[in-house]
DNA sequence: CACGGTAGTAAGGTTGCCTGACTGTCAGGG
DNA sequence: CCCTGACAGTCAGGCAACCTTACTACCGTG
């Protein structure tokens, strides 16, 4: 049975932090799902934070939690997951012991421009549902507001 | 300190689900730090799911549930918060003796009518940030979306 | 070469949910 | 009637995704 959502009184307007809720969630479940089909397994949604702040070159925890907004605690425990699952290695710095070099596995490699294809699918299909223009306007609206309104908020993790 | 970031290799373009949620975020952060500015005590981001979906002649808490898609148990939570800090009421309804009947008290709708107020403001200064019409395609494309996309997806959470 | 600073780890706590098991109440049929 | 299945809500315990505090190993500089 459906969810029955009974009727609604008063509210007018869904609140605005509500439908960017769910369509961050729509796009996420779109995009684990797909990346599940396509055989990357144990990727969840938190291990976006990873994905998407890594370098090319690799890069280190310290800068992982930076650049996410995380502490370096968290970001530990999401790059040993994606250790244990393959898709990224820790290697010793050599020019500094006390660090590590994050560096995606070719397997990791994949799942990354996979996730960046697919995320790159759903906005196409969107612009096809709404109009290409709308969806142009979706995404630089969204960016406008995080330029202007941040002053200096660290980023709330969020995964691609 | 102002969060260094460093110098991003890759990544073009930032990905929709993470700028969806900065965006979110920043509105909701906004809300809740005026909603204390204003003395609205103890009132946290999940009790939107309390605010959002409670009907004017009172709910209950199955409904509450079934309309937010959270558990009883998760709702019962936050209403007994809620109740602590006098925004809400429950009293047996005398109908159905099983049922309590979840209901805003004077402060409680006070605080509702102040959210609302408080996310047309926000509504209203992205607009002049902006552009009207950016803001109000950037609405318009996001409830498509989520009529869309939604063949049966119960609401996740997500507060007002 | 001592010493303050940085890289990463370890241990334990908090928040926001969930599942499973339970109590009390209702309503319809035998 | 009263019995039984369904429903309203609570209680107990668990898990995920974080955080803080405390530590060890290594760095560079004076």
């Amino acid at each position: 049975m459906t969810t029955r959502s009974g009727p609604r009184k008063r509210q007018p307007t869904v609140p605005l932090p509500a439908l960017l809720t769910q369509v961050r969630d729509i796009a996420m479940g779109g995009l684990h799902q797909r990346l599940a089909d396509e055989g990357f397994d144990g990727i969840r949604y938190v291990h976006g934070s990873v994905f998407r702040f890594i370098d090319d070159e690799g890069s280190r925890l310290t800068t992982l939690a930076e650049r996410s907004g995380l502490t370096k605690q968290a970001i530990s425990e999401l790059v040993g997951e994606l250790e244990d699952h393959g898709y990224v290695e820790r290697i010793v710095d050599k020019a500094d012991r006390r660090a590590k070099i994050i560096r995606l596995t070719d397997q990791g490699r994949l799942a990354q421009s996979a996730a960046a294809r697919i995320l790159a699918d759903v906005e196409r299909r969107w612009s096809r549902l709404l109009g290409k223009d709308d969806v142009a306007v979706l995404r630089r609206a969204l960016e406008q507001v995080v330029a202007l309104e941040t002053a200096d908020t660290p980023p709330t993790s969020a995964t691609p």
